[in-house]
DNA sequence: ACTAGGGTATGACAAATTGTCATCGGGTGC
DNA sequence: GCACCCGATGACAATTTGTCATACCCTAGT
């Protein structure tokens, strides 16, 4: 027995709905013959009469009518395939796991996501924070679609693409002396109480060797972790902080200022995702969203 | 766009579940070329790659994982529909209305429809009684899809076919004095108490008629409706019924007996179906069982 | 490095399906 | 009787679906 055809279903519901072969054929956009011919081919199929013809017109058969309820929803339901299909190709619908350092996510990829939420509004995302090493080898692995790291990043399995950079600034009590000046330069910072973090990162260490050479011996009175803690310490006046201006300029109110540092120590983001694997088109769309956003 | 289509969808399945195009194509019993093209055909309708190709395999894309499960519902709808119709044509599901006399459903009809559903049984059957001139209308008006019906018949609407035929017979009381006749003649029923029922139908006038014709007064004790009743007063030696024999026979017990009765008058049973469209296979299947049990 | 064996893509062509046109025959309504 | 609407069908065109042969890539085992 031959495999059942779409069209001729199609053809099927159309006469039922309109009630003649010739309706149904103008519905679908063919001639009469053709439908006459499909509809053939579907009680062919079956087996038996699905219309009977008396007066030249075709009246459905009982057994056709206890048909059509299962081939709408067949129908439907391959229209439904088509429609999911579209809504994939519009990038409005799916799921992004995305993994980024917790400060990332607090500052700049917020306004990123929530736009691109907007743009996208039935598109669920799943943040994650891990250590740049796991983060590595989720985005490697496809465990999540996408990450933000920072850079230099040299992953075999990963493709990057840098995003933005930003410099160190120092963070200055409102205040402290030096909060007056425009910029700060390493010298100035001979004696301050100094609030560091990142101990052991690669940034921290561009930190020290910079103050190394510039033979400026650090004050260290606080360490800690995370942008924010070392902010609010500054803002009780308990110290100067070098921080990644990006991340600080959320933390930037009336209880400190931030200044231009120099020597300049640049920090880079980027975009990673696997290399093995061609991104998905939602994944892509975002990505392509993050290049607009960040220019 | 193009109108999605069947076979790709089945190729997409196959791919997905088997894993290569190769191994799809022995699955579906064709070659490897034919699911590559049928694949590219899907591509191209959804618009995007569904499958990416590393290293000479195929390897299914995000998007094509999203829609894996809808296709697979689509795909199942539609075999639903091959597997009703089979169902259909094989006469095992389905409605059947039918309408007959009580008294011929009680009787015979028992018989036929108990059959019938232990052949066919996920058929739902609905038994309706009106009178024969409803019962007529309701099938030339295809409200039932058949029925039964005393003959004569010449309703234009309606096309006959003789099922079964029955005597009259007299219904006697066990204790009364011609309980021990083989036969009766109509003059041995001359001052008995007659039992008689369908008052101003056909098959009473006739009986009318041959009492008339034989010069025999009717001393009728009872006037009744229905064959059960009749027979129960017959077992109360109220009188002899005269009845149709056909559905007599399922209340004859030790309280009465049934004897031949002569002049025969003969009862004729019919079925009927619409003149206007032919028989649902069901309907046929039913009717062909009829014609077996009645040989 | 070479080869065997797995995989996919594609040009060329055959087969089947789907569609058109023209035309027929039946039915309806004036 | 005539105009018109409907469905079926033969003849043929267009499109889809499938095959074969072949090219190419990758892996694994010599």
């Amino acid at each position: 027995m031959k495999d059942i055809n779409l069209k001729s279903l199609e053809a099927f519901q159309a006469i039922i709905q309109t009630g003649s072969a010739t309706a149904a054929a103008s519905e679908l956009g063919i001639t009469q013959s053709g439908v006459s011919r499909l509809l053939s081919a579907l009680e062919e199929h079956v087996g038996y009469q699905l219309f009977y013809r008396e007066k030249g017109r075709l009246i459905p058969s009982e057994e056709a009518l206890s048909l059509t309820k299962e081939i709408e929803l067949a129908l439907t339901s391959v229209e439904r395939v088509s429609l999911l299909a579209k809504n994939i190709f519009d990038s409005d619908l799916g799921n992004l796991k995305i993994v980024a350092p917790n400060s990332f996510i607090a500052g700049p990829l917020a306004d990123v996501i929530s736009g691109f939420i907007e743009k996208h509004p039935n598109v669920t995302i799943d943040l994650k924070t891990n250590s740049p090493a796991t983060a590595r080898e989720m985005v490697a692995h496809r465990s999540v679609d996408c990450g933000f790291i920072q850079f230099p990043e040299t992953h075999p399995g990963l493709s990057c693409v840098p995003l933005i950079q930003s410099n160190t600034v120092c963070a200055v009590p409102k205040s402290h002396p030096l909060a007056k000046r425009k910029r700060l330069k390493i010298e100035d910072l001979r004696g301050q109480d100094l609030i560091l973090l990142g101990k052991g990162r690669e940034s921290r260490m561009t930190i020290d060797e910079k103050f190394k050479a510039a033979r400026v011996p650090m004050k260290i009175k606080i360490e800690t972790q995370t942008v924010a803690i070392a902010c609010s310490f500054v803002k009780r006046s308990l110290g100067i902080a070098l921080v990644n201006g990006l991340l600080a300029e959320q933390y930037n109110d009336d209880g400190m200022v931030l200044l231009p540092f120099s020597p300049s120590i640049t920090h880079q983001y980027g975009f990673i995702s696997s290399a093995h694997a061609p991104m998905s088109r939602l994944t892509t769309a975002f990505y392509q969203h993050c290049l607009e956003y960040f220019n």
